[in-house]
DNA sequence: TAGACATTTAGATAATTCTCTAAATATTGA
DNA sequence: TCAATATTTAGAGAATTATCTAAATGTCTA
């Protein structure tokens, strides 16, 4: 599996999460978003599901994408540890 | 300046971030727990500086590196709100 | 000032990443 | 079943990154 840290370094994969926190979308509604090539979609999409950030599921000819909500706030949890300031430090 | 997002994407730079957490260290001392040439550390510091992260003094012949508090707190921020879900989204 | 120590810069290489086009796969509807 | 639509996979090229060794820079001390 790809670090959550990972997924998030490219600015494009994290515009697909900003976007598919308000709600599941197809693929071509995400790249509706996007200027580049669909495969090029692909390849972002198939970063963030290596890292467990998103799940999928088919709707006739569609993929849906949605986030996955427990990794994701594993995530949070992952990376507010890193950048919490030092406990009892004081 | 390089974005928070890459900064972070590599574990070498995680880790040193969270030994500066703990306190300012000089670069030969945070060299003492990598494998890594000096050159390379002094490649991953770059990128931390760049992304505003650490700052640093010198100390005679040694540099010190520290946490950059102002920038650090605001990369919390930035990637709390990635990772938090939708508000009033009952 | 010369030599030693600490760090950064330069230049090179191997690996990874992002992007593309073309082809493959899966599903639907006529 | 055929053609159209939606998405992914394959393969390739350009750009970026991590790493190295060697050289350069800055500081201290004898």
């Amino acid at each position: 599996m790809q670090s959550v840290w990972e997924a998030v370094a490219d600015p494009h994969r994290r515009k697909i999460l900003s976007l598919l926190k308000g709600g599941e979308m197809s693929v071509s509604d995400i790249h509706a978003h996007f200027d580049f090539s669909g495969a090029t979609l692909s390849h972002h999409l198939g970063k963030l599901k290596a890292a467990g950030l998103v799940v999928t599921r088919r709707k006739g000819q569609q993929i849906i994408y949605g986030v996955h909500m427990s990794v994701f706030e594993e995530a949070a949890q992952t990376v507010s540890d890193l950048f919490r300031r030092e406990e009892g430090s004081s």
